[in-house]
DNA sequence: GGTGATACCGAATAATTTCTCGGTACCTGA
DNA sequence: TCAGGTACCGAGAAATTATTCGGTATCACC
């Protein structure tokens, strides 16, 4: 494992929510349990937009951080389930109106990137999120992410 | 300016948003100019964990992406202005939740982080966010935010 | 003319995150 | 025994982000 060579600032709420579920994937992960994905290979199926072994480092880290956690029955047909804790769960209103919000402006931001790179260009290597067709049903209903 | 290599996925609103706002110190330097630092020298003043030049950078990225606007009155004693667009202010309510649900939660991460880090040690570098004693008012009452 | 304040920017480097490639281990059914 | 499925992990490369150091330019004041 990486060993970070600034320390961080666990005081700031912010910087807090960023450490937890602010990486490329988490949030997909953690949707992808929440609407039922138990298995790390069903997770792997339906998240194709980047490696397993991507998605297992990233589920690992919301193991140790006590977002999700699993059904340990080291047995034979080796079964693993992941579920979200009540700590992952109070993630998903978060979450939810983040996906909201970029859902709400997201022409809008793409408007004024291709503003601001009217002087760059080229065309960079494809690679984009899917979880298929996704949506939410907690509190703000009804957000698409991924 | 550095050039992408890899395509972004600007159709996911999660990937939107945290283009937009997820870095480092963006939201600490949003979160001044909603209290009242206009000034480039006073965001500087307000936001003493990182150097200028790195709020310059952000700073000139929520610009290009019209989260903020400024007067741009190129004259005698040098005085320029910063403030949020309507875009900008649209995000408010997003960060104070996001900042209130870490706030809620840092104690139970330091936690997990530390029963991780059993293993792991060190001290590294020394590096906080602060821009003092803060508050917002917005929707969601009083969330300390950096 | 020199100093200080203001607002910026370029380029190299450090730090961190993401990704790729390959490997371990166990069990099952052919 | 061999191929296939399942769950993982190590280590280095690649991509991206954050930071540092220094520089430009304008104006005011002494």
């Amino acid at each position: 494992m990486y060993k970070r060579k600034k320390k961080e600032d666990l005081d700031c709420g912010l910087y807090v929510t960023m450490k937890i579920f602010g990486a490329k994937w988490k949030p997909c992960i953690i949707d992808a349990i929440a609407r039922g994905a138990k298995r790390p290979s069903e997770i792997h199926k339906q998240i194709t937009s980047t490696s397993p072994r991507v998605l297992d480092m990233q589920l690992k880290e919301l193991l140790d951080f006590g977002v999700v956690a699993r059904t340990n029955q080291s047995g034979y047909p080796l079964y693993v389930e992941y579920y979200l804790t009540p700590f992952g769960e109070s993630i998903l209103p978060v979450l939810a109106q983040m996906a909201q919000w970029g859902e709400t402006h997201k022409e809008f931001v793409k408007q004024q990137m291709a503003m601001v790179l009217e002087g760059s260009d080229e065309n960079p290597v494809t690679t984009s999120h899917d979880t298929k067709g996704n949506f939410r049903r907690n509190d703000v209903e009804m957000i698409s992410i991924c």
